[in-house]
DNA sequence: GTTGAATATCGGATTTACCCGATATATATT
DNA sequence: AATATATATCGGGTAAATCCGATATTCAAC
């Protein structure tokens, strides 16, 4: 993180809408997933933000492998669940390089 | 600038690595484009962008509308000319939004 | 080891983005 | 008016993104 190359994938990874509300729900996991029947210390499971949606299963976790090729979630497997959580200190870093680059 | 829905055309139109070039280029005219046979004040004619692109003239003249559409450049007509230059209000506006947002 | 649950991946259909050459429009010049 | 220049738009081909249902993988529980 950053350099030009990386800063297109990112970028791409944003421009769907679907993706920016996932990383949204993502900073108040307390408040949109209070229900998951699992710590929200390590991010939220895959299929909370699936039923959040709206799309298929697939569908999801695919967007959710966007986010992750683009760095900006990190993930964690705690036995069949797999969470996921915001890559903060990607997040600030790719906003820096943006305002660099614009 | 910048509700949600305008913030997908604004990251749309930075996903393509021409139009970010482009924005990069627009920030110093005087030097990338030194030889233009007009003033440089109002900005830079779509001509000289597309001798730049390696494109078509009418993939960036494509290019050059997807930046505008999106308010990251304003266009002025003198003559024959059309002259694209930054629109670095509607660019600082975005970024913040996209900080908001994000 | 078999079943069930959570998630990822595959195959294929549809939509969107991108590129180009050709044509249209607007202005300038003669 | 005719020609030339600058830019935009159109039509169509190709590539990429997106969606879904179906299947594969991984782990848990019995």
């Amino acid at each position: 993180m950053t350099d030009t190359t990386e800063l297109d994938a990112v970028i791409k990874a944003l421009g769907h809408p679907v993706r920016r509300q996932i990383l949204t729900w993502l900073k108040e996991p307390q408040r949109w997933f209070a229900d998951q029947p699992h710590h929200l210390e390590y991010g939220v499971c895959a299929g909370m933000i699936d039923r959040m949606t709206g799309l298929s299963q697939s569908s999801t976790s695919a967007h959710l492998a966007t986010l992750q090729k683009a760095g900006l979630v990190e993930t964690r497997r705690i036995g069949q669940w797999i969470y996921y959580r915001r890559n903060e200190a990607n997040i600030r870093a790719f906003l820096d390089a943006l305002e660099q680059s614009l």
